[in-house]
DNA sequence: TCCAGGGAAACAATCCATTGCACGCAGCTG
DNA sequence: CAGCTGCGTGCAATGGATTGTTTCCCTGGA
């Protein structure tokens, strides 16, 4: 092949101006939809763009334009069942927007964290959501997070980064208010790792509200190894072993009601009438659950969807920092508590 | 403000150059360990990195190399508890291998799907992974696909896409061969969706089981809106109120399972005494439940894995096209399964 | 002393779409 | 008929990193 015909090439928008006779910059505006050109140009571009499925380079038009168009969901644990609630959300309403959604998980690691900031600082991401973990430490400007970096789920710490979540001492609260009004008063908690700030934030409210009641608090259990059903089974283990015997044990994932509830029903302790169980979240299986899980129901969806709208619409730097919000939760009471036991 | 100096603007290759007195592309070798500088030049080039937390931008870096460093997972219902176990697989190769993920759901819309399609097109990502759906439309040329595309969980009809997946038929068959062994004769199937792949692959093993084994194959539940733990709930339904009474039922995920049990419960039939029940993927609840569900064990994480890897390696033109590998599944039989009762 | 050899860094082209500006031509007004 | 308006389009600069080629300088050998 003496002729000028490389391999097969990408198509390029030189590719497709020169096959209609005119400027790479006006099939440019072609495709922008552009008020300037009349439409019989347009639509004389748009017909060869079809036929030949040409697609644009991306990383041209994102390096030019400074947007890349998509957003960063960092995220501890995507094998979290409340991973794909808060997702849904956020993908629905990020599509809407015209944006995708990266998905990151950090896991803990210091390195992995840095990895996925530099995603911020690179560019490759105009945002991002976290829904549990830190603000890597890379990112440290205050101009580099106050608009482009929202929490969802979780307020971070040392921070004043916009936060969609529910009150969660409330939310405690009206947990274990529920097991008082039951009679209960040997109380367990079932909180996963210790460390994060959602772990902190549950106890720090189960020990105010048992004090409160003038009860003890005694009965924490906490660095199960995750939130996942499995820590659940292990928590309510070491609680048998442990020779405690609560009336009522409230996980601060369903997860973990739904691994200690079968290990203590295993076990042989009946349930409601043995012990009572609470979990939190309401995710679906809770309803499935036998006994049904009492649970305390948190807005999973929502709030992936009203923080990436929070997030996507700060991102045109002319408005005002996005305020956090709080949204409602509920408590949903089925077959998993029932009063407690006399012994 | 009369000098030169405008807004705070981003740090770029240029700046960090001029402060190390180097030319840009010396910096850049620096930053990719190229083997042609000195020790000396890049240790001083990386301490002002640091010190100035300069972070390249990554879409001119993939403008010109020509490789986003990303690749695409498509899924039609990211809500699914499989979901989860996929990605964690995928992303876990995939970091591993220097890429990141991009995660996008379809959701059975066409215009979604193509979308996405657009993502690969376009140089957005490198490659895709198709948990679940088609291969979008815009995606005809071989060339656009054969290098860039792994199929994860089923293969994709009409086409020669590599996929990662179990054996459908084996399994459906293993689960219903363990319910004919336990006599059972009336068997139901609940299939989610009529029209995915793998829909239709478990119902037409289904078919072929049930018909080998001489039983009617009659009470086939399709289209209850999705496959999650509702639906699941919906298929019980109408099979009761259809007036079937199976003694066994066979779900394709085990969110189906757990909803269609959960209602039989309800319903007042016992489990397993008068229905039993399979499930199919082995999630972490089904061995949860109570009682716990039987259920064909395929190995998600390592499909994700592998079809990442798969994929990602196979992105260097230079390599053959990946094959298809089909990994073992493994029916684990728990307490929802029971003799057929005699009526 | 001169030249070959080789290490170190600069130069410049490139990736490809976007966009401000300028130009030409047509129609309209005074 | 000159001058103004305005539409349609082309020109060229731009965004920021990468990489093949070139240049420079220093050292060692003849």
């Amino acid at each position: 092949m003496t002729t000028k015909e490389k391999k097969k090439k990408r198509l390029t928008m030189n590719d497709i101006a020169k096959m209609a006779g005119v400027d790479p910059s006006t099939v440019s505006r072609a495709l922008a939809d552009s008020p300037r050109l009349p439409r019989k140009t347009k639509d004389k571009i748009r017909k060869i763009v079809k036929d030949t499925g040409f697609v644009a380079n991306r990383q041209a038009r994102v390096l030019r334009s400074q947007r890349s168009g998509q957003i960063l969901v960092m995220h501890n644990d995507v094998a979290s069942l409340s991973f794909p609630e808060y997702a849904q959300g956020i993908e629905e309403a990020a599509t809407e927007l015209g944006m995708s959604v990266l998905v990151g998980s950090a896991k803990q690691d210091d390195e992995r964290e840095e990895a996925l900031g530099r995603l911020l600082l690179s560019g490759a991401v105009d945002g991002a959501i976290i829904l549990s973990g830190r603000l890597p430490n890379c990112i440290h400007r205050q101009s580099d997070y106050e608009r482009s970096v929202v929490s969802v789920s979780q307020p971070l710490p040392d921070t004043d980064i916009a936060c969609v979540s529910v009150n969660v001492a409330d939310a405690t609260q009206s947990a274990i208010e529920h097991l008082l009004s039951l009679s209960h008063k040997d109380i367990a908690i079932i909180a996963g790792p210790a460390n994060t700030a959602s772990s902190i934030a549950h106890v720090t409210a189960f020990k105010d509200v048992m004090s409160t009641a003038g009860l003890s608090e005694h009965c924490i259990v906490e660095n199960v190894g995750g939130s996942n059903i499995e820590a659940g089974t292990k928590g309510m283990t070491r609680i048998l072993a442990g020779g405690y015997r609560p009336t009522a044990v409230f996980c601060i994932t369903d997860e973990l009601a739904i691994g200690a509830m079968n290990k203590a029903q295993q076990a042989g302790f009946s349930v409601p009438d043995a012990i009572s169980f609470v979990g939190y979240n309401d995710l679906a299986i809770a309803r499935a659950m036998d006994p049904a899980l009492t649970s305390v129901r948190t807005p999973l969806r929502q709030m992936g969807r009203i923080g990436a709208e929070m997030l996507i619409e700060n991102l045109d730097s002319s408005r005002a920092k996005p305020e956090s919000r709080t949204l409602d939760h509920e408590l949903v009471v089925r077959d998993s508590c029932g009063p407690a036991p006399n012994r």
